[in-house]
DNA sequence: GTCTATAAGCAGATAGAC
DNA sequence: GTCTATCTGCTTATAGAC
């Protein structure tokens, strides 16, 4: 297996995709070159063209299937339960849904400003649906009287924002479980839109 | 006035801060170029040098003159009064504060990485001398009974992810006036440390 | 599908004239 | 203090050989 040249389409746009997530992340966007990522994937840069026809389409892919990832898992808890159920499966699968990949996360809010015009609405929409989700949960416990919420469009940004902080900090290896930590958040957000 | 050559010293310092502020907050700084900076103030891009040793330095003297700023202004709202008070009069300030200076924010949070390690160490630095500043207040809350917290460390990232959340969407021209906002999140606040 | 080579241009930073 | 000119090296992307 020392050849340097040949077919591996199979596993090299992957690799791309890895690489470019992974640099992508701890760089920026406009820091990262595309010899940078071939470096790391160990191939030259004219190769990463056979992958995608420029570095915006990599970086719009990338947040794409982010999105789109969420959403789907999102959607897969189903609507069952009363609006605290809901609130609380929503609370704990924000939390362990965006501690699970870090690095997507962390682009998909950093890098939404290096998204040509076109690809940033795509992104603001799927991420304003996700957004509306919550809203649901929040005006349906308020109409019901579960909830007591002067301001339910900021209730949900600020609840949003407060889960995703979550990913600055949490580590795997740290002192609290990703369970206790979504009990602890739990607990706030509860708190938070009740009397 | 039409001289394009001379000397403008008193001038042109904090031109080039404001040029650099403002680009560094819509594109990123790896994605803004001394020459754009340059053009933006009005000189030629050999003249920023006679204000800053490099593009680096450009951007941590921003970056820790708004921590210095940040700072010295929570430091003058003193300790006065019991813990909801001072809980109080931080998520106020903090809400305000943020707000006066959305880019200068923008660049702290997201410009972390683009700093050298060295500066990166200052301002994380100068970052934790804040957030402890409002561990101490939440802890001071539970020591008199009047707060219920689970883990204050956790309680304290959640509070200020979520005021800082703020600057993602106010607007002074929006919907709810600062005073609004500020009340609505006091609201919130207060209610996910207590019972 | 990957390589090498290259086009065309922009980057940060400096030197020396004025 | 600002200018013009320039050094050196990097950038994205493409062309054509294998």
């Amino acid at each position: 297996m020392a050849r340097t040249t040949g077919s591996h389409s199979e596993i090299t746009g992957p690799r791309i995709r890895e690489a470019a997530l992974r640099l992508f992340a701890r760089h920026g966007y406009a820091a990262v070159s595309m010899r940078q990522i071939a470096t790391e994937v160990g191939v030259q840069a004219g190769a990463l063209y056979n992958y995608t026809a420029d570095k915006q389409s990599l970086l719009f892919s990338l947040m794409r299937g982010h999105m789109d990832e969420l959403l789907a898992a999102h959607a897969a808890l189903g609507q069952d339960g009363s609006p605290t159920a809901r609130l609380e499966r929503f609370t704990r699968f924000h939390i362990s849904f965006h501690a699970d990949r870090p690095q997507a996360v962390f682009i998909s809010y950093m890098e939404l400003r290096s998204l040509e015009p076109n690809n940033f609405q795509i992104i603001e929409a799927l991420r304003r649906d996700y957004e509306d989700a919550l809203e649901s949960i929040l005006r349906d416990g308020m109409a019901g009287g579960d909830f007591t919420i002067a301001d339910p469009k900021i209730a949900t940004l600020a609840v949003i924002a407060m889960l995703t902080g979550v990913n600055t900090w949490y580590r795997s290896a740290g002192r609290l479980s990703l369970e206790e930590v979504e009990q602890v958040y739990w607990d706030m957000v509860h708190r938070s839109v009740t009397e």
